[in-house]
DNA sequence: TTCAAAACAGTACGATCGTATTGTTTTTGC
DNA sequence: GCAAAAACAATACGATCGTACTGTTTTGAA
């Protein structure tokens, strides 16, 4: 519940306390990447970060407090990720989905995050700490979505389903990445996705015409 | 390693034994899909199972054994009921992608074979292990799919590329549905990936001419 | 019938897990 | 400067994990 975001450190204290916090923090995420959720114990983290055990128990005082504090940074930092790539004045949107996968998913951070959702799925008590605030980065997802884009179709739900797919797509994706990989595979399915999914989405305010897509695009053009 | 397929046991001493066998491997994927890899614990799987810890000990000497055996069993169930929905005479691809969802994917035995090919991403001896059947597992499916479909685009790689598509997106799906339970939305999500995906795939022998699919599929018409 | 092997049962052991506990250093408010 | 609190260090403990080990029953071939 230490709160980690702003400039917060005035005294010195608080300074190297946060520091501290991150070490941990950072630490457990990559053991989460290389190591996968089961085998993320404290031991393992410690050693990974160089802290000690007391540190450990001061800043986190059981485990079930570092998962969640990670859960909630990797969510903040994917928000902050999207939020970047959605700046950017080009808005392309085939080109903003093949960031979503270059930029968010297929990532250290995002794969130490999809460690901790699919322990959600088994872990109640877990998955009621993480629920509120995997409730606001869906709803934010989602906000930014309908204000980016509208529906080719007409129908206002489908963004959201729509992108629905294309984040569990992505996510099922990383694991068939992991167990086979297969390079020319992996892109070539991103691909895929944003071939279908990229002329249903139509850019919302015209800065730029980007990609009018009256023609549905049939064999992957290469991108335009 | 012991061969669990056939009608074999003949004698007495091999149907107590394959019966064990069995019970053990349920007792497993019930676990799995219940509380996750990591508290798949082999207790747990005894008290499940009722079974002793030396039965246990005599059927699989490590772990890693009834890992591997259990998801070669998967994999091998997964592909027989793949091979049950194409064998009926209908043939219309988007009921058989429907049903890729319905009687495959959202699964206590898929959910269960997920956890394992999760585990797999950062366990690199279990992953060796498995490897082997994952890609015969893989190699099938996509024989099986490129008798059945022809590439609505003529890419010869479409298929294949769709059909790992489709089956990443409905594996991260099941995650989704998981820790964020909105049946309506799953069935949506499900809708709209094969309303993308369906129109690309089509039947190679016309029993039926089931769907020529010369409109690329609006919204969702409801399925023909 | 006999005997060895297979099948199962139950206990024991070392390793590791998460956490509680106690002690030491550093920092801060007064 | 000083007491209190925060921050960190280190050890200890109970629980659980996977596996090894020893005993008992059942089975199949001779």
């Amino acid at each position: 519940m230490v709160a980690n975001a702003g400039p917060a450190p005035r005294t010195r204290q608080r300074a190297k306390s946060s520091q501290m916090h991150a070490r941990i923090v950072d630490a457990f995420i990559e053991c989460l990447d290389r190591h996968g959720y089961a085998a993320a114990s404290i031991g393992r983290v410690l050693d990974c970060a160089g802290v000690s055990r007391g540190a450990m128990q001061h800043h986190f005082p059981a485990k079930a407090d570092l998962v969640v504090a990670v859960a909630e940074r990797l969510m903040q930092t994917s928000l902050e990720v999207v939020a970047v790539s959605a700046r950017r004045r080009e808005r392309v949107v085939a080109d903003e989905l093949a960031a979503m996968w270059t930029r968010l998913v297929d990532t250290r951070a995002y794969r130490a995050l999809l460690e901790i959702l699919n322990a959600m799925r088994t872990d109640a008590a877990l998955r009621a700490r993480v629920q509120p605030t995997l409730a606001h980065w869906n709803e934010a997802f989602e906000r930014r979505a309908l204000v980016l884009y509208r529906p080719a179709g007409g129908d206002p739900a489908e963004v959201r389903e729509l992108l629905v797919l294309v984040r569990c797509a992505l996510r099922g994706l990383v694991i068939q990445a992991s167990i086979a990989p297969d390079a020319a595979l992996t892109r070539a399915v991103v691909r895929r996705l944003i071939d279908l999914v990229a002329p249903r989405l139509l850019p919302r305010d015209a800065d730029a015409p980007a990609e009018p897509s009256p023609a549905p695009a049939r064999t992957a053009p290469r991108r335009a």
